[in-house]
RNA sequence: GGAGAGAUGGCCGAGUAGGUCGAAGGCGCUCGCCUGCUAAGCGAGUAUACUGGGAAACCGGUAUCGAGGGUUCGAAUCCCUCUCUCUCCGCCA
């Protein structure tokens, strides 16, 4: 949620700077909302005032029919406080509502665009490998080993859904014990595990909802939504806190499937684990002081590649552009690894600065000084990494011409000394 | 699922025959004083949000005692609904 404040006293240059994510960038009726939820404000708290000081005279007089015609009064007071308050609750609602659904300021850092065309490669790390045969998309490697099984995945539960098996299996687990263990254990990270359903609050502070109900899993009775990102319940560990200033940054790593409709992609990457409607990550999310922030997101951002680079995967750096960062994000690096199979680079990380976007919906604050004011802090996320998809990448990176797969080193350990998948 | 108990400020904890309670007291914390160190002691201060005024320091108003409604001139205190926590029983990975 954008400063209200903010908004109020910069209108023109709050219009232009959302703009820059394409499609018009309306705060038309602000304006209007704000003054008049102002005088109604204005007006319910001046009879107030009135109310409170006759009741407490009324409250020092022993016999109530002194008063009497003072009780009448205020009684009229009271009815008339009762309508104001009502339609400032409309106002306040509608501007409420209004807010949410507007998205966070790209950072000036942003690079400005339309779409992912105009993303920039800050960078790429490791060499495409050769190969001397026709390198194989993973859903083929992953058949032929009887790892992944697709078709049992769909009978079990649809499309978008894939069942693994045995070393593929492992695999994935290894994966994540490996991610876990460096960033815990190198990064500085504290590893949570939370609650992979959450309530409306939660999915409304970092910013899902209002807007995005329609990408989610929801349970009807009781209502909880399926996380579609660990984001979601380690983002909000610390909502409506006053953290200390002295503990930031606060860096959490945290393993859990993510859940996701997938609404609006359909057609879109239907072969192999890339577009599931379930996959694991393991996310990194950080709370930040303000000045620290931007620093934050390099090291986060270096964290998740360092996964890469032990997995000997060649991958690049995005910086995405201001019309393709998503709702919430105010800076996005994109890590992109090289997928042999399929020739391409795919998204196997996103990680963001949110500026104090998040933390004003979630009330996350810390304070600079003992008696100053709190303050809102910044959170970071991203990917470190997507799962499925990193197993993807090592199946399709390690292939050999016989269909086998080589473990990386790293993982060996963490597959119980198997090298090859064959 | 059944039966009970509870939810107050950073923490602990008073306050329910409605009335000056944003809320006693204690702890913690901050700033001063004092003690040549440490401990103790003394004094003052110590919530948040919105809003009006002001360049600012700051001053005023309103709201907040789990959440939301209601009764009343007036509610932490009464009524209703919901959420969460705890205890016991049942069931269960």
């Amino acid at each position: 949620m954008l400063d209200m404040k903010y908004i109020r006293e910069n209108l023109e240059e709050a219009e232009r700077r959302l703009g820059t994510r394409g499609g018009a960038a309306c705060l038309d009726g602000f304006r209007a909302l704000d003054d008049r939820r102002r005088s109604l404000l204005r007006e319910s708290e001046s009879l107030k005032a009135v109310k409170n000081a006759v009741s407490e005279e009324i409250g020092k007089v022993k016999d109530k029919s002194l008063v009497q015609d003072k009780i009448v009064e205020m009684r009229e007071v009271s009815g008339r406080i009762k309508v104001l308050d009502d339609e400032l609750k409309l106002v306040d609602d509608e501007l409420q509502n209004f807010l949410l659904t507007v998205p966070n300021l790209p950072d000036p850092s942003t690079p400005l665009g339309l779409s992912e065309n105009d993303n920039v490669e800050i960078r790429a790390w490791g060499t495409p490998g050769t190969f001397n045969f026709p390198a194989k998309p993973h859903w083929e490697i992953g058949e032929e080993l009887g790892i992944l099984d697709f078709e049992c995945g769909a009978k079990l539960a649809g499309a978008r859904f894939t069942l693994y098996r045995g070393a593929g299996a492992r695999l994935e687990r290894a994966l994540i014990n490996f991610m876990l263990d460096l960033h815990t254990g190198s990064h500085g990270y504290e590893e949570v595990l939370p609650p992979f359903m959450v309530n409306r609050e939660s999915m409304t502070a970092t910013g899902q909802l209002p807007k995005f109900e329609d990408y989610l899993f929801k349970m009807v009775d009781p209502e909880y939504f399926l996380i579609p990102t660990a984001e979601v319940p380690v983002t909000n560990i610390h909502r409506n806190e006053i953290l200390k200033k002295s503990d930031l940054p606060i860096c959490y790593a945290a393993y859990t499937p993510c859940f996701r409709r997938e609404a609006g992609s359909y057609g879109k990457d239907t072969r192999g684990l890339i577009r599931q409607h379930q996959f694991n990550k393991v996310e990194l999310v950080k709370f930040a002081h303000p000045a620290e922030s931007a620093a934050e997101l390099e090291k986060l951002t270096a964290d998740a590649e360092k996964i890469l680079q032990l997995l000997e995967l060649p991958y690049r750096v995005m910086a995405l552009c201001s019309g393709d960062i998503g709702f919430s994000a105010a800076k996005t690096y994109d890590i992109e690894v090289w997928l042999p199979g399929q020739s391409c680079f795919r998204e196997i990380s996103s990680c963001s600065t949110f500026g104090d976007f998040q933390a004003r919906r979630g009330g996350i604050r810390f304070r600079e000084d003992e008696k100053s004011k709190p303050e809102f802090v910044h959170t970071i996320n991203g990917s470190g990494l997507a799962v499925g998809r990193t197993l993807v990448a090592v199946l399709e990176n390690y292939q050999q011409d016989d269909g086998s797969v080589i473990i990386p080193a790293v993982l060996r350990p963490y597959m119980g000394g198997v090298e090859r998948i064959s």
